[in-house]
DNA sequence: ACGAACCGTAAGTTACCACTTACCGTTGGC
DNA sequence: GCCAACGGTAAGTGGTAACTTACGGTTCGT
């Protein structure tokens, strides 16, 4: 999952499927890399939940997929809120034991 | 920002710091890696603003820093923000259009 | 039915990055 | 003052993944 999101490309490819359904030959043309890499990296982002794909005759317009992107929020959600309960028990701790100067 | 988050030692340090202030030795005697390793994680980390460390004596203890995590909340935020609203436009360009099946 | 367009896959190369060992500076304890 | 503990940095290595070219399969147009 973030894995996916790690790489420069992957996220230009997000980037431009914002704005709805693209093409791959499409992606290809505005990235500057070629068409199978774009391929491989859709692949990667459809694994991951991220995009999904629709053929429509010879044609596959790829579009940005909500599931994915409800996983990434429900982690940093959950991540969002440990750290803080954390944060405050370690506010708590410092100033009950007078550390704070 | 993404690029600090695609690597798996990295979240795996995350996730050590969600409880409060670990220090480098600590974490590397939690994680399959060496000490350097770890420090030189935390060094992006820390460049992402997703870390802070304050040192005390020798020791150096490094925690979760808000400000990273608010950078990726936003971004998350307004991707998802637009992905909804590119589907929602394409869904009713598919119904107006009598394209729907 | 034939050619063109569109795309996915395979194989191979290259570049990058995660990791290690070795080294050095800083701080605290005795 | 000296030794030990802690941690950051440098240099070098290995593995992985991002990219390329080449190929094959499928669909549409004529």
């Amino acid at each position: 999952m973030l894995d996916a999101l790690g790489d420069r490309t992957r996220r230009s490819i997000l980037e431009l499927l914002r704005e709805g359904p693209v093409t791959v030959g499409e992606l290809a043309a505005r990235l500057p890399v070629s068409r199978p890499a774009v391929s491989q990296h859709l692949r990667v982002l459809q694994e991951s939940g991220l995009v999904a794909h629709e053929t429509v005759g010879t044609r596959n317009f790829y579009r940005v997929d909500s599931r994915g992107l409800t996983v990434l929020r429900d982690w940093l959600d959950d991540f969002w809120g440990t750290a803080l309960e954390s944060f405050a028990a370690f506010a708590d701790k410092e100033s009950s034991d007078g550390t704070a100067d």
